[in-house]
DNA sequence: TATACCAATCAACATAGTGTTGAGTGGAAT
DNA sequence: ATTCCACTCAACACTATGTTGATTGGTATA
């Protein structure tokens, strides 16, 4: 499988990705130029171009991998069992996962949802949270028993919300635990749960 | 006050934002070019420097006054008056009035907050809220009883879901009516209250 | 051992965008 | 008549882009 030949591309997109993220701590995405990030990687400028077609393609890739890798993580939260272990005031186990892999990847959430840069993958992220939550949340039909809102305005403001309590997370470095955060987390169940 | 140098000069400057909106909505900010703008707008791409630093000054500046603007609308609406009339069951009037605006200029938030583009004015809108809206309120000391959220995160998540709640109009066209999206909003803040 | 393979390198190219400058145009104000 | 001023025009040096063809140096294979 791993040829050594795969092996050193690898090596070598990742010391791009590397070195790009550094970059976008440092600068908007819009002034990190591709050679900016090959002399940084220490790489010709032309290798750059047999990995990606050009810098939007590398965002597009890292942004992709991210929300793949949360993927995993999300696969076992089920909703349905969450609220349950909610409504008996544990916080679940599961909610906590999802904001382990926030913190774990926290450098990665910072930048693509920090203030200089790019509105793709905050859009992505509040669609991931609708596929993956809300819309799960919104077929089991007893859940909501008085939507006096439009579906589709309930699901965006409580996706927004969630969203919104990330980044108050990120921009606080983190300075709450997982489990405070999911804690959080089961309020907003609740809430919408009872609009 | 108003000479015919500074109208033709505030003439040029409408003519330059004008093109460069409609150049927004076919694509990215990060792909317009000032060429692009002055080419749209049939001016001398050395006339686009005399007026702006750059591309991102020009966005900065349709963002600020926009803002600004958004600001008188939103200086008579009372928070508090608010939530009487609320409680009282009927729709705020200011409320209407706050979302006849974004009706209004429709046309910016849904280039500014749209796909393509950059999360600058996102982040700006929040923190508009905040300062407008919830931080009015956290200030009323008996509107939250029970905070069981910390101040911040609550804040961050309430303008955000009422954020979430103007994208879903916008992407929606403006289906609904103002009168509508206020009584949403209305809901709301009755769940920030009792939260 | 020869040779085919392959990621990465290097240098050069055409093209396009940036920000600035200095000279010039034409209508408006004094 | 002359000054004022927004705008035009052409040119400049500079940086970034994406592509190309030739080359290097390890790795695998017949």
């Amino acid at each position: 499988m791993a040829s050594i030949y795969e092996e050193m591309a690898e090596k070598t997109k990742e010391k791009i990705q590397q070195h790009f993220l550094q970059l976008l701590k440092e600068k908007n995405f819009m002034k990190v130029s591709v050679r900016d990030i090959t002399e940084a990687a220490e790489i010709n400028r032309g290798t750059f171009y047999l990995h990606y077609l050009d810098k939007y393609d590398l965002l597009d890739q890292i942004e992709a991998g991210l929300l793949e890798d949360l993927d995993k993580h999300l696969e076992q939260l089920k909703p349905d069992l969450l609220l349950e272990e909610a409504e008996k005031g544990r916080i679940s186990m599961n909610a906590v996962e999802v904001f382990r892999y926030i913190q774990l990847n926290a450098e990665y959430f910072q930048i693509f949802l920090g203030e200089n840069n790019h509105i793709g993958f905050h859009k992505r992220l509040k669609r991931f949270f609708v596929d993956h939550f809300v819309e799960k949340m919104m077929k089991n039909e007893s859940f909501f028993k008085s939507a006096s809102v439009p579906q589709d305005y309930l699901s965006s403001f409580a996706t927004s919300a969630f969203l919104g309590l990330i980044e108050q997370w990120l921009e606080n470095e983190l300075a709450e635990t997982p489990e405070e955060m999911a804690e959080m987390y089961i309020q907003i169940i609740f809430f919408i749960r009872n609009l």
